[in-house]
DNA sequence: ACTTGGCACTTGGGTGTGTTGAGTGCCAAT
DNA sequence: ATTGGCACTCAACACACCCAAGTGCCAAGT
């Protein structure tokens, strides 16, 4: 009873089970499946492998089906990436490179990647994390009113409106704006606060109240730019699949809405030596979605921001796989320009 | 054979069949709703309204479910609108006026919305079509590089980073900035291409080229606050319901991902004498909602922008009719301020 | 002109009984 | 360790049957 050909048993039970939705009995391997060996035989290793937890059998007397552990197995030591067809290369490349800014490329990549997998993908809004302050700017509205903008590195932008306490003269927010630029260009976004704290402590007098509502709301904007957005696509794939959730899929919907909650599990999955990581059935830490399967992966400049794809856990894992991590590295590179 | 009791009759079949989701039947309506006639009375009642397409049978000899044109009816004439609660009031309220932002707001709305209603819950974004331009501010941030931010009167914030052909002095930029804040200023935004169309062709020669790049982002700038964006909540409210959607949940779960969809289908809603528009099952253009009812209604200053909910046709319209309404009513009131 | 009780008829759904076929587990032989 | 053989299981399907709820229609009553 040899442990190469077990895995080979298992491998094509996961491969027959994902293309089918059927049980797979021990007959049915040896004839689709060119194994030189018995039915017999299949089923002493399908005896063991079920005595391992990989395979389970949904009722005495019929074929078996993998377990969560069994894909696991089978993603991490029996399948082989399918690499990505060059038309669908061809499509990802076309399709990012005609976005025109930072929201469009991320929509475009969350449909794409919804389009491909036939699944839910989710992308995480890139991280304004690593990226440093360009530019400040800030405007006088109104007689108490200031609009506050912040220019970030990698080009994202963030504003806001805040109400200033006191009048403010031109010449003083004139002034204002030099010190606090002077004091914050090119300071990362994560450290910001600090120097902000600072800065407000060095500012003359006349200057305090006002200078420290805007520094505040600075220090907001900086946060907002880490405050994660996820964006969605290809939910009604999840419909399709609706035999495949034998609950059903309202806890996988929740969950989904949940921006919290996904953006938890995106940021827990650490990707492995195959540059993706993966997610399968009871794996995953939130209840609702113990029967999906979560892929995802990093992108962009420090891999810091997520993007992946969320289906049943009876699916085509090694061409999923594949696909997500296209996507992504399609993805940092667009983002590097 | 009067009138009203068939009117009544039909009445007591719909609520009937939101609450069980069961055929009502003639003997079932005597029991329960103290109509003073006898069940064979009622059938004959309920042979005109199927002559009439009210309600139908699924099929021989069981009660009778509304029609979508028995719905019509039903909201049209009989309904009377509950009112919500005084608990309900004041949660909406009390959430709404928690809102730190725009954003904030409508995301708490639609929040709200799914919650009280038990269905998917849309907002649309209100629209800057009505505002105008209170500021533009421009900045040199590299060479070729140059942030455009546009504020509307309504507080609103566009902001984009455009690349600018050739080099461009800070003088040259401060003299192009007045120019264009002349030209545009307190023009309303539907009026904006216009307006900078014109400006372009008074500008100076030297400025042409710059200036051309610079007023086209801020036309495509006015054009992202009126490209519209809707909100979603509670999609998770559709798996309950699974079992009212005959064929899928999948088109209507595909519907509502296509924005575009979704903001035709709000936007062609004229809200009639009530306060709110209702769209029934095949009365609906997008054929995977034909067994989806919308209920929405405007909001806002001019009720340009739209809400709403979408649920299975089988649903307690005056409950959720009310809760539509009054949702749009307390949002209107917190986006005056 | 409605209403009503009565009655024959329809039908989906539930239950009980075989039957079938894919599949298993085990054992003795190779 | 592999294999053929065999007894056994069990879901799925088909069929038969019955029951309850419901209908349509008619003739009689108001």
């Amino acid at each position: 009873m040899s442990e190469p050909r077990r895995l080979e048993v298992l491998r094509a039970i996961v491969e027959d089970y994902v293309h089918s939705r059927e049980p797979v009995g021990s007959k049915a391997l040896v004839d689709r499946h060119g194994l030189g060996v018995s039915s017999a035989t299949i089923r002493n290793d399908m005896a063991v492998l079920e005595e391992e937890g990989l395979i389970t059998a949904p009722h005495t007397s019929s074929g078996r089906i993998p377990t969560d552990k069994g894909y696991r197995l089978f993603v991490d030591r029996i399948s082989e990436v399918k690499p990505l067809s060059a038309p669908e290369k061809r499509a990802i490349q076309a399709l990012l490179e005609g976005a025109e800014d930072l929201d469009d490329v991320v929509d475009r990549t969350v449909r794409i990647l919804a389009q491909l997998t036939n699944q839910v993908a989710v992308v995480q809004f890139p991280r304004l994390g690593g990226a440093a302050v360009r530019h400040i700017e800030i405007v006088l509205l109104a007689p108490q009113q200031v609009l506050v903008v912040l220019i970030a590195t990698n080009g994202t932008v963030q504003q806001r409106v805040v109400p200033v306490p006191g009048t403010l003269q031109e010449a003083e927010l004139a002034d204002l704006k030099q010190r606090i630029l002077g004091a914050v260009s090119g300071v990362r976004l994560t450290a910001l606060p600090a120097e902000l704290a600072h800065a407000a402590q060095v500012l003359p007098q006349h200057l305090r109240h006002a200078g420290g509502a805007l520094l505040k709301s600075l220090e907001h904007l900086a946060g907002l730019g880490r405050e994660d957005r996820i964006v969605l696509a290809g939910t009604a794939n999840l419909a399709r699949s609706t035999v495949d959730f034998p609950l059903s899929i309202g806890p996988v919907l929740e969950a989904l809405e949940e921006q919290v909650v996904m953006l938890r599990l995106l940021s827990e999955m650490e990707q492995d030596y195959r540059g993706v990581s993966v997610r399968i059935g009871s794996e995953n830490p939130y209840g609702g979605l113990s029967e999906a399967s979560v892929i995802a992966t990093g992108y962009g400049p420090d891999s810091g921001a997520k993007l992946g794809i969320l289906g049943p856990t009876r699916m085509d894992y090694p061409t999923t796989m594949a696909a997500v991590r296209a996507v992504a590295r399609y993805l940092s590179r667009i983002l590097e320009e």
